[in-house]
RNA sequence: CGCGAGGUAGAGCAGUCUGGUAGCUCGUCGGGCUCAUAACCCGGAGGUCGGAGGUUCAAAUCCCCCCCUCGCAACCA
């Protein structure tokens, strides 16, 4: 296959997102990020493929599904269609979106499967294990504490379940052979050294790729009540969504572009990513992705993005107040190579003002402005060189080598801050070459065409970089300036602006200066009428249903600290002529000497379970709201030993 | 002793692998300039590089110990 095009290919993916909610701005920064590398990728002259898309498979999907009272199917495609949305709004270049539940890709899994069966890596068994009934989990022999469950210290017994096995051990020293060998598979580096001290070294597990315990997900075909496990499933998207058969028989896309040459994923996610689809292609003997990086997280502040902890941030509201690109920016220049980035509204405000308007936005606007206040808008070739403006050019092409060296080794933060330096450079240079003082004389006005159309071309140089992070401001400053001259080609060389064009006549600023104090206050209001949600109730019981529960006001006798546990506190609660013992996970909430002589609503009839070594007979009744504000139901009048109903 | 990451100017970070005048952005103070979005440019102040010890002519950087912070995990019947 001799074609004519022997451009180099260049095949990027993201993880594909869960379709279980809305994805926040951590989960957003990632496509984000890719769609910068594919966008700079494709400007060096690189054939790009770039996929993302969903997975929608689990009991996870299945019971949200439930939840919303929906069949699976419609559920994740209105969920789909939320992630999508999102990443088209953050004006993201995919080329495709693959989704685990369409045929192609279930046909293949299926496929897969039934291979990896056929040649002997998948087999079945009756998991024997050591099983933890109140932890729902499997455990062998090895991993038991003093014979018992090293989670929760309790008995375990024997027990079996049906379930498909991988031999991953199998193929584990070819895949340490191959990390060594390609130190640049995964990345950071530090990444590299956890996976093959903690997991690849000690010795791989089988790994279990069925499961029975929910119908949502690609049915095994020679085992109806299985359906393949999430590692098969999802990591398979990026050679599915290539068009990979099996049977050999591929489509294009798939001998064009695999081997991948970026998995980009999250830091949480690398092992799947480097030793379970590692090994899943090694024996279905396909080449592996030539690299993985698994990037660091967008934290809010200083915490984890969460929604328990409310501190939840969006995309589309980020957009709604400051602009794609703004955002883009933002996330792409806050995340550091390997450290977790931080965002806040505040520090988004700040990078604005600070990058966006002062630097890049001021400068566009100045020397437009000049150009037409000395020139009519236009410039001629009348030159008259100094030493400052070769200084000039050496910088701006010494950042275009650097930021490509950067771009290589995915310092994205650091190319973007490479472009600044460029920026901030030709704000200096108007200094100084005081464009204002050569205006006042006749006999420098050769001089002041000059330094502005070094300006210019120190602009377009500046822009042309930006592209990739910054899409729409750049088409923005095209036009501005007016110029057609946007390729990297182009920026290899300094002078490639048009002299005959003219500028804009009214120069709009690039971003607006951003009062905080009003802003944040904006915000605030927003976020605050956006909470109302529609409450959401469990499904309908009956009152035969209700009446099984046994709920009775029990008298707090004694209550002390969870030895071996700082959520839990231990209680002796008194209920008529029985006085039991009840363990509950208020200890953050309150302490022992607030709930001695208490009268609290609890469960009577639950069955007793052991919590990290002590004993529960039943469950004490808190109410908790969406601050996560919690207390005890309590009450004063009633004795105890009374019935709840 | 669960796992991991980190502690460098008021804030956020780089520098640590490959020891050798401690750097960047923001903020602050002073100055300059007036083309521009109260912006831009220059300068100053501000750091015993978490603490103690060791190696070395020399340590933010290498070795050992300790302290603190943050994630994750676990517990929340």
């Amino acid at each position: 296959m001799c074609e004519k095009e022997n451009k180099k290919r260049y095949y990027i993916t993201t993880a594909i997102a869960y379709a279980s909610g809305k994805p926040h701005i951590g989960n957003t920064y990632e496509i984000i990020m890719a769609d910068a590398i594919a966008r700079y990728k494709r400007m060096r002259g690189y054939d790009v493929f770039f996929q993302t898309g969903t997975d929608e498979h689990g009991k996870k999907v299945e019971e949200k599904a439930k939840e919303a009272k929906m069949n699976p199917q419609a559920y994740v495609d209105q969920q789909t269609a939320v992630i999508k949305e999102i990443w088209d709004l953050m004006n993201t270049s995919y080329d495709k979106f693959v989704r685990t539940t369409d045929s192609y890709h279930k046909k293949q899994v299926q496929k897969i499967f039934e291979k990896l069966y056929d040649q002997g890596d998948i087999y079945k068994s009756e998991y024997e294990g050591w099983y933890c009934t109140p932890c729902e989990s499997f455990w062998t022999d090895g991993q038991l504490k003093d014979g018992k469950c090293p989670d929760c210290e309790r008995e375990v017994h024997k027990a079996k379940e049906e379930s498909y096995f991988f031999r991953m051990s199998k193929y584990a020293d070819q895949l340490i052979e191959h990390i060594e060998k390609h130190p640049e598979f995964i990345q950071p580096e530090s990444r590299k050294n956890e996976m093959i001290n903690n997991f690849l070294k000690p010795g791989l597990q089988d790994l279990c790729v069925s499961r029975t315990s929910f119908k949502w997900g690609v049915p095994v075909t020679f085992d109806e009540k299985h359906v393949i496990y999430v590692w098969i499933d999802a990591l398979s998207n990026y050679i599915t969504g290539l068009g990979f058969d099996c049977g050999g028989n591929h489509g294009d896309l798939y001998n064009k572009y695999w081997p991948a040459d970026l998995h980009l994923i999250g830091k949480d996610i690398v092992r799947f990513h480097t030793i379970y689809w590692p090994i899943l292609l090694l024996a279905l003997n396909i080449p592996l992705p030539k690299q993985v990086f698994g990037h660091p997280w967008m934290l809010f502040g200083e915490e984890k993005i969460s929604k328990s902890r409310g501190n939840v941030m969006y995309a589309d509201d980020l957009v709604k107040f400051f602009g794609v690109d703004a955002i883009r920016y933002f996330v792409l220049n806050e995340m550091p190579f390997a450290q977790d980035g931080s965002i806040t509204w505040q520090l988004v405000i700040e990078r604005i003002n600070s990058d966006l308007a002062n630097v890049y936005g001021n400068l566009v606007n100045r020397t437009v402005s000049m150009v037409n206040k000395y020139f009519g808008g236009t410039l001629n070739d009348k030159r008259e060189y100094e030493a400052l403006d070769e200084e000039l050019k050496q910088f701006a092409l010494e950042i275009v080598r650097r930021v490509d060296l950067k771009m290589d080794g995915l310092r994205v933060a650091d190319a973007l801050e490479a472009i600044f330096e460029l920026l901030r450079r030709c704000n200096k240079y108007i200094d100084e070459t005081l464009p204002w003082t050569l205006a006042k004389d006749e006999t420098k006005t050769d001089r002041l065409n000059t330094v502005l159309y070094n300006l210019l071309e120190g602009i377009r140089i500046a822009t042309v970089l930006i592209e990739p992070f910054m899409p729409e401001t750049a088409k923005n400053v095209f036009e501005q300036i007016n110029t057609e001259q946007k390729s990297y080609d182009s920026v290899l060389s300094w002078g490639n602006y048009e002299i005959s064009n003219k500028v804009t006549e009214k120069p709009a600023a690039l971003f607006a200066r951003i009062d905080a104090e009003t802003k944040l206050e904006e915000v605030q209001q927003y976020l605050e009428a956006k909470v109302p949600k529609k409450m959401r109730f469990k499904d309908e019981v009956s009152i035969d249903d209700f009446a099984k529960l046994d709920i009775r006001i029990g008298k707090v006798s004694e209550c002390k600290k969870h030895p071996k546990a700082d959520k839990l506190l231990v209680l002796k609660v008194k209920c008529g002529t029985d006085e039991r013992q009840i363990v509950s996970g208020i200890a953050e909430k309150y302490s022992p000497e607030q709930l001695v002589g208490k009268k609290v609503a609890f469960i009577a009839n639950l069955a007793p379970i052991t919590l990290r070594g002590q004993e529960s007979k039943g469950m004490i009744l808190t109410a908790e709201d969406e601050d996560g504000t919690l207390e005890t139901i309590t009450v004063s009048e009633v004795e105890d030993g009374a019935v709840v109903k």
